[in-house]
DNA sequence: AAAGTTTATGTTATTATATAACATATTTAT
DNA sequence: ATAAATATGTTATATAATAACATAAACTTT
């Protein structure tokens, strides 16, 4: 048995989510090929969509890909600061991030105020989120099982879905193992 | 076949949950029987926390049970400014909010900013929400079965969950049947 | 009932998050 | 080259939430 890069990316069983590494949140994977993977797909999916994927926002999309922890619209404007001479204000971000959300390349995290990349930004885009409170940590999952029981709960209501939000908030297996009071 | 305040309190096929009427979306309801239940159940339920259900408390509580629609902490301190003499501080309103959300007599809506009165404060408390862009109306349900189906998902990424959010965003039945553009 | 303790509320200031409105620049289409 | 559309810059402001400290009301102990 060999092992590759790839091997790591492995799914837990019961999961649909497939090129999703558990170990996103031990921190042992290798996380240069997710921001080169996630600008390869964000230029794919932008020329398709015949959307402007312009500097800032491939500079936007970038700093939020630094890691999978979301990311704050503030913080966020402080390192495009960082990284250039002039100033940047909230305007600049925000148009950014609207476009990213659009294009569905990022999720915006709502029980934290604070944005990541998308995983699986060709797929579902289900938008269900496992967060860890220790190490700010943000899974993207997707379960068609979950998601018939979603639509199920919604049609006992007549009710249409046009967005959803799921976000599961505890701690993760590495956390959980770690000590952490 | 009487009919009765209560026959409208049906639950759609397959819901688990059991006092919760669709017709909320549709205003056609007994909602002061809403409010006045839910405030019995506040009193209740503080009494066996040995909670303190305060003048302010429960006014604010009762502002909040005003309508299904999830109401913003500003808009409430409108509302007590309203109902006073005295101006109201917000820091007046989220104290008052912390201790109702402790309690577990409302939730609040991250995709809203908002705050809207449980409606089984006793029971599950799951947190799932219908939420409609129209009416602005939030039907709070819970589903054994999708319940499951969000515990096998964070136990297949070995995730303890501690708090959740579910919240759907569309449009209810009542809204989908109207004309809206 | 008086004094001490805890809990709740009032008050002022500030932080955090997000958008409106308008100006300038850049890109695309004609 | 010009016009139109799109993107970014800039200033101001709206909206949501909390920190820090002061006062008041409620319970507790004697």
């Amino acid at each position: 048995m060999t092992s590759t890069k790839m091997s790591s990316h492995t799914s837990p069983a019961g999961s649909d989510t497939p090129p999703l590494p558990t170990s996103i949140a031990s921190q042992q994977h290798d996380h240069t090929h997710c921001i080169t993977s996630a600008m390869t797909s964000a230029q794919d999916i932008c020329a398709r969509n015949g959307a402007r994927l312009t500097k800032l926002r491939e500079q936007v999309l970038r700093l939020i890909w630094q890691s999978h922890k979301p990311l704050g619209a503030y913080p966020l404007m402080d390192m495009l600061a960082a990284e250039s001479t002039r100033r940047v204000a909230p305007p600049t971000v925000y148009r950014a991030l609207e476009f990213l959300l659009e294009q569905g390349l990022i999720h915006r995290i709502n029980t934290l105020n604070a944005y990541v990349g998308c995983t699986h930004p060709n797929g579902d885009h289900a938008n269900n989120f496992l967060i860890c409170e220790h190490c700010g940590v943000a899974i993207e999952f997707s379960a068609t099982a979950l998601q018939d029981r979603i639509n199920e709960s919604a049609a006992d209501f007549g009710f249409s879905i046009r967005s959803q939000s799921i976000e599961l908030v505890g701690s993760c297996e590495h956390c959980e193992a770690t000590d952490h009071e």
